[in-house]
DNA sequence: GATGAATGAGACTTCATTCAT
DNA sequence: CATGAATGAAGTCTCATTCAT
């Protein structure tokens, strides 16, 4: 609830986060027991209130320390856009896969932000505006058909993204790179054969 | 426990499952409480264990309808392929149509065997199986690029759809129609300008 | 917390409430322990919130009684006035004699009510008021002294009637009737011999 | 726990005691947290436990101060008792109201000692026994009625006194010396008309 | 088929107090 | 003299579930 003074106090804190993230993102909010958290964290649990005032408190940290990170991310993709590639598929496969090496890089993190939290459906909200809006810019440059509701493109992807996070990448068994390259091939070309096109309205 | 032998309980039963379902899907599982479900029932708590032998009952039962209805579903889906017409995003677009009318038909049913269920999983995993062989189908015969990976694609169906139903479908806020339509136009065709191609890889 | 419906449940109610009364009396609000309660009213925690939505609220329901029940004893009083016997002196030891038998009837619930709930200071103003008005009403008929301000009368008999009540009266150790005279003979005639008299400014 | 030996440390005990008494006066004894006293001394939990060895014995400090200045205050009155001028009336208003004085000195304490110890109807009781063998020998110097009770009519006067100072002293809004000559004049002279008096038994 | 009443088990949280520095 | 960190013990309350009618 203070925040720790000391290198003890932060290092007790952390332990207590890592194992809390752990414990929500195996078995959600409900399931999970402070004195778990405690217990594996070789704590008491008095003193897990010394550091978060309530359960709740631990959940909405770890929820918020997610979405902060989530935010640089975009950030950080957003001006990459700056130097840019002429090369549109690639760039869109750099940011895909950075996005899944983001999301993979604390699993338990992101299940608690991107699934568990009942802020989800906002944060999803926002990653698809962004996605959105950069989309639109690169529809302008004639890289994109006119006529594609770059809405809908954008709900797609992050359809896709948040699928694969859930089933293959959170337990490791798909590669970023791999996987971007290929999600992207299919969006970019369609699954149609060469040269064919057809109208589906 | 027992099913119910008379017209009465029979009914009775229904209502139980009615409120649970809506509990379910409004609350999930842990914040459901079996007194709320009572209630919203005009009952009492015996009753309850009257008719399901626990609150995991409930929800299994809930969840298990759910599941076999959509078998009969992917079924249905099925056999119609094989009337079906010779234009195939048409054919796509309807199965995915009726996919979403289907999950929009019932949504606390759905929010509950879709997302809330520890099984959620296990049947996206079988319905991107279905969607998969019957890609793979199409694909030999000739529809579809030949160097795509069809798991992959039926993935990103499944996860567009589930993204979809989440986040506008149950709400009301886009016509299952248009937006199977929309999809499908996308999948089809990519993001191309009509005649470009790119490599990804 | 919903009102109990059969007679099972309404002499269970009582027993509680019986205990709390007596614990809460004995120990004060905060060493008076819900565990306690319902051991000596041969039950288990979880019934107790079946009749309380707290331990709060038993306190509450408890200061309540004691509210209605000095209400609808002042009230009882003021009619008796309408009756009013010409001997005033007789009148004040009647009244004040019959508050003490109201205080003493409950010991328990006027220990809470008058001592230790939050509202016993408005409990004590409203009580004031009653006699003040009162006191005044003979005042004009010239049965006391003109110059007397009867607040300050009233203050000071409800503070040796709180004070009697609080060491004597709930102890047992005095008998309301005699009590009731001897303190209503010293305001009435003061402390000076018989015809003396003495400026106090 | 140990007398504090340097200047600092009683210091810093006597800002503790500060604290502690105007949180017992303010909320009680349970609802006093030693966390709170504390923080309001600008210091830490285990710096308390230096000075005191409980939250019980800081409580215990206050009252045994309180009572130990309350002997002074009754010995000194005794002696003022002895060079007294012949005016009975204006002698007990002093005494009065050099109470009052005493009481509202210092608040906090005085709503500890008298009205949230333990021992408070033990120290009451004193201060009855004070007044009562002050009066009766009054009484035998002729001063006051022979047949009047003088134990009742102590026990009146200390209870009109904490009600007054429970009500009126402590929040500042009667004045001492004005409150003692009012309380004084009906206890001397009584409530009827001057030359009156009534038998009550 | 239904209900009023009761309970076992367990979760979260608080607080006075102490340890180690 | 003082502090950051930790804990034992206990209390309130909730909830799924059952008993007895």
């Amino acid at each position: 609830m203070t925040e720790p003074k000391g290198r003890k106090g932060r290092e007790t804190k952390r332990r207590l986060l890592k194992a809390a993230a752990r414990e929500f993102a195996n078995n959600g909010f409900h399931e999970t027991k402070v004195s778990t958290i405690v217990k594996n964290s070789g704590l008491t649990q008095p003193s897990f209130y010394l550091y978060f005032s309530s359960k709740d408190a631990v959940f909405e940290e770890l929820v918020t320390s997610f979405q902060s990170k989530i935010i640089k991310l975009s950030e950080s993709v957003r001006l990459e856009g700056g130097i840019e590639s002429n090369d549109i598929a690639k760039r869109i496969v750099m940011i895909i896969e950075s996005v899944f090496q983001f999301l993979v890089q604390d699993p338990d993190l992101t299940r608690i932000g991107l699934f568990l939290s009942p802020n989800a459906k906002q944060i999803r909200n926002e990653l698809t505006q962004i996605v959105k809006s950069n989309l639109e810019a690169e529809q302008r440059l004639g890289y994109f058909r006119y006529n594609l509701d770059m809405e809908i493109v954008a709900e797609c992807i992050i359809g896709v993204i948040e699928h694969y996070t859930a089933t293959h990448l959170l337990s490791g068994s798909k590669e970023p790179h791999i996987l971007a390259q290929q999600i992207v091939d299919l969006f970019i070309n369609g699954m149609l054969p060469k040269g064919d096109s057809i109208k589906t309205t």
